[in-house]
DNA sequence: ACTTTTTCGGATTTTTTTATCTTATTTATT
DNA sequence: AATAAATAAGATAAAAAAATCCGAAAAAGT
């Protein structure tokens, strides 16, 4: 049912992009983040977990502790966090599911994939959560009644 | 664990592609096909009757039964086939399964993802069955025999 | 007619994913 | 010291997806 990631990772990129939003709180607590975003406490402080053994996140026990980044967000490709928690199968699996399929032993669909895969790892690879974040807080228009349409922001790629 | 389309889909694509390199037979069995594909026969049925329904295939009971094609292959997109089994999710929601996310309440992914999806989306309308086959048949290479295989089979390769 | 072979459709089982629960540990505050 | 608030980690439960099973219906062959 979800669509590119699996639930953990949405989960997961919906509480990064909050924090990243955000930069000036430094540590955040499970429970505000879920409230934030929307999604299940105890199933984000899960893979909360293991984004702080990939070395995204850190985190601190205790009375004032929660989870900081451990990188800066502009240093934070979006492809780490979803290697993290969906694993390669984004990047090395065929699309029907064939374990043989590849350059060498292509399947119907294996040039296809490989130009929707193209799209899709080059988006991860150069998106920082720094600039999808920042792309979020300036695109947003406050929705103004103006009869004439300010030049809009549009999308503030780096590229 | 699946990439882009369901277990479900996947199989379906499998066995329809096989169909259509063999546009001479015109009626296959299950067991035939899943032979073939390497899918699960009862699953695999399973989900032909839904194509049946939704005017791809059809379907003959009885001894000498089987499936065929309700149309030509070549007038048969792959949109139209995972959209019949994986519904609309793939081209209506967003990729961080926020339900109020569009283009007039963005969430942080929302370009990255509409440009994906534009890539997904314009392969599978305009890529038919016969398409992909005829160009699966003729791009793999006809494997000589070759006492000595150079690369092990069965491990997964990328690209 | 009877048997065989096939799809049909519902029910059921198994597996995987998603979500929660529980206990332990850490740390700041009182 | 005691308490409260937070993560850590493993166990468990619930839900969804994947896979199977079974009885029925249909059609061809014997």
């Amino acid at each position: 049912m979800p669509v590119l990631f699996s639930r953990a990772c949405e989960y997961a990129l919906r509480a990064l992009f909050e924090m990243a939003r955000q930069e000036e709180q430094e540590s955040w607590t499970v429970q505000e983040l879920a409230q934030r975003t929307h999604t299940p406490a105890p199933f984000l402080a899960k893979t909360f977990q293991s984004l702080v053994k990939g070395d995204i996140l850190t985190s601190t026990k205790g009375r004032s502790g929660g989870f900081a980044f451990a990188r800066r967000p502009d240093q934070i490709l979006l492809m780490e966090v979803v290697a993290i928690i969906d694993g390669p199968a984004l990047v090395e699996n065929c699309a029907l599911g064939l374990p043989t399929c590849g350059d060498r032993n292509p399947c119907p669909f294996h040039q296809n994939w490989k130009e929707i895969r193209t799209s899709i790892v080059s988006i991860l690879r150069s998106e920082t959560l720094a600039q999808s974040s920042l792309a979020h807080k300036l695109g947003r228009r406050p929705m103004r009644k103006s009869t004439k349409p300010k030049i809009s922001p549009g999308r503030p790629r780096t590229s």
